[in-house]
RNA sequence: GCUAGCGUAGCUCAGUUGGUAGAGCAGCUGACUUGUAAUCAGCAGGUCACGAGUUCAAGUCUCGUCGCUAGCUCCA
């Protein structure tokens, strides 16, 4: 028998039979991983413990401990789960069931029943008798014939229709109990390690993801190998609706929604405008100190620059109807980017101009479809931070890399965790974009060399680029791990051509600029919305709406309470006071419900020594004060952003 | 837009097999002048999302509309 070398990933290296399966190389190593095993990375592609090793490889195994080996839990979960959905409803026609990053999925059509809880429920109690006869979950590679004649006679037209893709290519199948499916795998070694199962919910979703196509319903569940687990995820779950931004919205009276003023247009209410004009200013003095000017522009314009950028009538649909009036059409302005070339060709410019760097707060319009509409997430009309930058083509990288440290900065700043991502056009779909195809080219490499050369960790999105050029994107997930895009910086040669802008170079003859779209913020809504999440409404002192509450313990105290306020609040800081007759107990309850960082109790002692009793949110008292000395520290940690406020 | 679920007071919710609405908190009034997460009492508050239908009778059943939520699709 030949011998074959495995290299584990500390680089060790161990001869073994070759065939010798994942199972029986973690048997070798030690029977606590032999136990936990779920999967094996065979140089770099998950293979089923079961499977046979034949050629040299570097190996991993992977448990419960690694997204690999959750993946193949899942996966297999999502199996499991379709066993028991043809034994309580057999005739269930399935189309793909694979695994997330929090559990898994199966897509089925079941004709006309419609699920309800209480068919989950029953599924997720066979799921667990299912799981308990610990059968394994086998591998075999069969014919395409075969493959296709199994899915003909059971009826499975979906699979049918997945098949067709997979002519002439080794099909695997897999089977447990009395379940079998197309499926690439890999899986575990067997149902037994499935021990606890929650199905969390039904939702429609088009076969093969496209709209055109019959919509099935889809079940999203998870599984864990511990009710330990399991109890955290149904906790971690209840602590992220509570973190939900539309939940403090109104508890904070941050913003409101209302059908009565329309679906997607948020209101700013005193509170969340106090917040929202604080991240203004924090962008502006940056702004000032990069080179920025700022510019304000009319929330409509005519339709004939959404012609002229190639806007309308192309996205038509996502905009708001046009206004007619006499001869003219206008729209509500969906981008600011048409307003700001208007400015930059508004008079000659030469190379000595540039880079010119337009900003504005620009208030935009787009009629997204009502079932996308979320709080603050995805809205009808929001301010993005957009800016504008016409530079030279030589001015480009330098220009790319500062807007990327800008948007850096915002992240950094607050402390978000944060995925960036460089999008790209999808060469198979180029009717979705403006501009050559060279174009394109040169836009990709260049920005790409800019992320490189900043050692920028990102991810490639294909077909996630404007219709314009590419991006460069900070993607973030909110409480419920869904994700956003908020910053953005993208490249666009498209648009100074459509609008013929151009610049006097130092050889005397026009040339056509780069325009730099960036928003480090994107929307204020979407990033209000991430940032009230990423907070849960605990503000840092210097975005907090209300920063200290004075709170008098009896009338007698109420004069010097005032006293106190007008000192803070000469120094900007935002006081307000509760002079209510209630007990101190009962104020502070609701003072610290919404979540003021300070309190400042005042009885008979303090207005005697001229002091306050201080109280810090959600750490209680911290001792007494004098009044220069509370003012120094409010004004000191006032004057600093800071990172987080995540504190224990 | 699509599929499913939900819609009772400002908020959180209760409302049995259909018999024409209830609690807590918030609000208002009064008493209490209070020392670090809820003082007591009283009052007021609802076209049960909206519109049809079935029924002697609908918050409860049926249909439609609107809105919200989740997911899908979309997202310049």
């Amino acid at each position: 028998m030949s011998k074959i070398k495995i290299t584990f990933p500390d680089k060790s290296v161990k001869e073994f039979d070759s065939g010798v399966t994942g199972m029986q190389i973690a048997e070798s190593i030690s029977r606590g991983l032999a136990k936990n095993a779920l999967s094996v990375s065979v140089n770099g592609e998950v293979w089923d413990l079961s499977r046979p090793i034949t050629t040299d490889a570097e190996i991993k195994i992977h448990t419960w401990e690694s997204d690999e080996g959750k993946a193949t839990y899942w996966h297999s979960s999502a199996h499991l789960m379709a066993e028991a959905i043809e034994a309580i409803f057999p005739g269930t026609k399935f189309g793909i069931g694979p695994p997330i990053e929090n559990g898994f999925y199966y897509d089925i059509d079941m004709g006309d029943h419609s699920l309800t809880t209480d068919d989950l429920k029953a599924l997720e109690e066979r799921m667990v008798e299912l799981a308990k006869r610990d059968v394994p979950y086998e591998r075999r590679e069969v014919s395409w014939e075969e493959a296709v004649a199994y899915f003909k006679k059971k009826g499975d037209p979906y699979k049918l229709e997945l098949l067709e893709e997979l002519k002439g290519e080794q099909i695997s199948m897999y089977h447990q109990g009395n379940f079998t499916d197309l499926c690439y795998g890999p899986h575990i070694p067997s149902t037994g390690k499935i021990k606890h199962v929650k199905l969390l919910s039904i939702a429609g979703a088009y076969w093969r993801g496209s709209e055109k196509n019959k919509m099935l319903q889809r079940i999203y569940g998870i599984t864990f190998p511990t009710k330990q687990e399991l109890d955290e995820y149904v906790f971690r779950l209840e602590e992220a609706k509570r973190r939900d931004h539309r939940k403090l919205g109104v508890e904070l009276e941050l913003f409101m929604l209302t059908p009565k003023i329309g679906g997607g247009l948020p209101v700013w209410l005193p509170n969340g405008t106090i917040v929202r004009r604080k991240l203004e200013e924090f962008i502006k003095a940056e702004l000032v100190k990069r080179g920025y000017t700022e510019v304000i522009t009319p929330h409509i314009g005519n339709l004939n620059l959404y012609r002229t950028s190639g806007h309308y009538p192309y996205y038509a649909e996502s905009q708001f109807a046009p206004i007619k009036v006499e001869d003219e059409e206008y729209i509500l302005k969906p981008m600011n980017c048409p307003h700001h070339h208007q400015i930059y060709s508004s008079k000659p410019r030469s190379y000595r101009d540039l880079p010119i760097r337009l900003a504005e707060f620009g208030t935009v319009y787009r009629y997204e479809q009502s079932g996308e509409l979320s709080g603050l997430s995805r809205v009808r009309g929001f301010t993005q931070d957009d800016a504008h930058i016409y530079c030279t083509h030589d001015q480009l990288k330098s220009e790319l890399q500062n807007a990327i440290e800008l948007t850096q900065l915002v992240f950094t700043t607050f402390g978000m965790p944060v995925k960036t991502r460089l999008s790209f056009r999808d060469p198979a779909k180029m009717e979705k974009y403006a501009g050559a195809p060279e174009m394109w080219d040169q836009a990709e490499r260049e920005i790409k060399e800019v992320a490189d050369a900043m050692k920028l960790d990102y991810v490639i999105g294909i077909g996630e680029a404007a219709f314009y050029g590419p991006k460069y994107d900070f993607i973030v997930k909110d409480a419920l791990g869904r994700q956003w895009q908020l910053g953005t910086v993208q490249v666009d040669y498209v648009m100074p051509e459509r609008f013929q802008l151009e610049y006097v170079g130092p050889d005397g003859q026009k040339h056509r600029p780069v325009i730099i779209h960036r928003a480090p913020f994107g929307s204020m809504e979407r990033f209000l919305s991430i940032l009230i999440e990423h907070y849960a409404g605990e503000f840092p002192l210097w975005l907090a709406p209300v920063q200290a509450v004075v709170l008098p313990i009896t009338d007698a105290q109420v004069e010097y309470a005032h006293e106190v306020i007008t000192t803070l609040k000469n120094s900007g800081l935002r006081v307000e006071l509760d002079a209510r007759n209630e007990k101190i107990g009962y104020k502070i309850r609701e003072h610290e419900l919404k979540k003021v960082p300070y309190m400042l109790v005042v009885g008979e002692k303090e207005r005697q020594t001229r002091s306050v009793s201080v109280r810090r949110h959600k750490k209680g008292d911290i001792g007494t004060l004098s009044l220069e000395e509370i003012l120094k520290k409010l004004t000191t940690e006032n004057s600093v952003y800071f990172k987080t406020t995540q504190e224990a």
